[in-house]
DNA sequence: CCCTAATCTTGACGATGGAAAGAGGCGAAA
DNA sequence: TTTCGCCTCTTTCCATCGTCAAGATTAGGG
């Protein structure tokens, strides 16, 4: 009954191997490629398989994006602590920017599966595992600008929050919809994307004094 | 010409009317449940002859992409002008944040062409004439950065470009995704917008002087 | 040791995008 | 005017898709 590791038998794994392989898949063909076929048969199972472990398709795609905003949120805090260990002269403002950075590298990273998490696709599913990682990021946008300006008003704190998430958003979407910077290199797309979480650090501390 | 009942072997206008049709569905069903039957469906012609018109699905999408881009930049502009004409203290500055309402108020009313106009598939799709016309928002963009602070260098034009595309951007995404404001009235979320823009204004005038 | 229930396979259904072939109608050349 | 070519649309067909309904398989409790 109660197997810690989930080891059931034909397969094994089946669940995890499909939203491996799902995940792998997105990547490859985008949102309008993927199909639950081609998923099934990368993990080795028959087309029909996945139907136990994923009600449809759309359940796989919800459990995916879901897992997407754990590893996003991962992604932010880890890039934030790093950011924070190296001892700027403001560790507040560090750790924004430190979030920001965490945020565009997983979007680079995982580009498909960023867009899915923020598609209108996703948002029509009604998931409450996945509302509630969309939710642990936005609580981390919040915090980061909390501890920045603690001493705004409330409406404040809120424009500034809007304000920071838009830019980050905006930006790492935008370059990856090959809006921004279509000849740069990396290292020069790497150096806007810093000037951008400078100008919007900047700018929440301006609003907060 | 027109014969109400009785629809006429040749259509005439068929290529707009799917066009219509297409739009209309995108908006309803989403980038996922588009499909090129049910716009034929729509058009009152069989599932095959959308095939002279556009050689694929994509196509079709393509080019509603580039016609989005089209009514995105005349939008754009038209909301400008009349912010122009409120006679502001500055006119330029007046200019770049109503491109952003525009910008916004466009995205809002068609939020899945939207979606498509920025995703990841429209982006693999090689369609010059879709390239063109997204070519031609940015130039708005940046014309506008331009005239509000025509002294500054290159770089920093360049950034304040990044920064007010990313903000008005981000923004109007995140809102139609979900992100933001779960409960807020449309009035509320206006002025969220507004004061969005309002900082990113300051922000690019100050970058300038 | 066997029996139940969870897991996976096979097969089927309607729907989709696209190709192929045929039918219908417009307009230019005779 | 008549004829013929070409563009447009329909019909038919195919492989694939998601999902459902059965049947097969096997793990593990009784």
């Amino acid at each position: 009954m109660e197997r810690s590791k989930a080891q059931p038998y034909h397969h094994g794994q089946l669940r995890e191997a499909l939203l491996t392989s799902g995940r792998a898949l997105l990547e490859e063909k985008g949102i309008r490629g993927f199909t639950l076929r081609e998923c099934a048969r990368r993990a080795g199972v028959s087309h029909a398989a996945p139907a136990y472990h994923f009600a449809s398709i759309d359940d796989l795609l919800a459990e995916l994006a879901a897992r997407g905003f754990d590893e996003l949120a991962a992604a932010m805090t880890a890039e934030a602590d790093r950011s924070a260990d190296k001892g700027a002269e403001d560790a507040s403002t560090g750790r924004l920017m430190g979030q920001g950075v965490g945020y565009m590298a997983f979007a680079a990273g995982n580009p498909a599966l960023f867009q899915l998490m923020f598609s209108r696709e996703a948002n029509r599913l009604d998931a409450p595992a996945l509302a509630a990682a969309a939710e642990k990021v936005r609580a981390l946008h919040a915090a980061a600008i909390e501890a920045v300006i603690p001493h705004a008003s409330g409406e404040i704190k809120q424009r500034m929050a809007d304000f920071a998430g838009a830019s980050v958003h905006g930006f790492i979407s935008l370059l990856l919809e090959g809006q921004i910077g279509g000849r740069d290199s990396s290292r020069a797309l790497k150096a806007r994307g810093l000037a951008l979480l400078s100008a919007m650090a900047e700018t929440v501390v301006r609003a907060g004094g």
